[in-house]
DNA sequence: CGGCCGATTATCT
DNA sequence: GATAATCGGCCGG
């Protein structure tokens, strides 16, 4: 148990790990503590020619990440305020991410209700890509942050598999301007958050 | 619950 | 100078 997530999961088209991602358990080790939640809402960006994707304009110093290896992290400030958590996915050379844009609460349960003091516990409050990364610490000092290596701070652990039956798909949120067929593409996986309550999963 | 709106700044044109 | 892979507060139903 607790496997760790190859770097082979990840050397994959974003569309392919992006679903795969449901279910598995996104970690944070902050001083040694594990704080950590479930995988329940994902997104693919993938390819240059992907209109949705940040990469679509060609390599910048901020998407640059995303053109790098797979199984890193590629994190990104927007709005003035949020920063955003993506896993870096395929071979160098072809842009490819999945963002992660929601969590079900696991381990460390007094660092994550510290880290988002007004919002805890309120129903969504890990629902939404900067909010879990606020609540797991994320920030501009995990981009590029291997998540395959042992002795990594932040990473990703196979975790049981969910029913598709219990997936939703859809398009992708927030893509405002992106023209279609971009804006409709169903690249958004979606697990209730009912379907972990039923599990009866010891959060921490 | 759903819709509107202001916040706030790195990044790219 | 405009925009942004968003959020939280406030409002009405």
């Amino acid at each position: 148990m607790n496997v760790l997530l190859s770097r082979d999961f990840y050397n994959r088209p974003a569309t392919e790990v992006a679903p795969d991602l449901l279910g598995c358990r996104l970690v944070c080790l902050i001083n040694g503590v594990r704080v950590s939640g479930i995988i329940r809402e994902t997104e693919a960006y993938q390819g240059i020619e992907d209109l949705g994707c940040h990469a679509h304009v060609g390599k910048t110093p901020r998407n640059a990440p995303m053109f790098e290896a797979p199984g890193h992290a590629y994190v990104y400030f927007t709005y003035g305020m949020h920063w955003m958590l993506n896993t870096v996915c395929e071979g160098e050379g072809v842009p490819a991410a999945v963002l992660i844009r929601a969590i079900y609460p696991l381990e460390g349960w007094e660092i994550l209700t510290r880290n988002r003091p007004r919002q805890a516990g309120k129903r969504g409050w890990l629902d939404g890509p900067a909010k879990l990364a606020q609540a797991l610490g994320v920030d501009k000092r995990f981009n590029r942050h291997d998540l395959c290596s042992p002795e990594s701070e932040l990473f990703i652990e196979r975790g049981s598999s969910i029913p598709s039956s219990e997936i939703e798909v859809t398009g992708r949120i927030g893509l405002g301007k992106t023209p279609e067929p971009w804006f409709s593409i169903p690249w958004r996986w979606v697990a209730a958050h009912e379907h972990f309550e039923k599990l009866n999963l010891p959060s921490v």
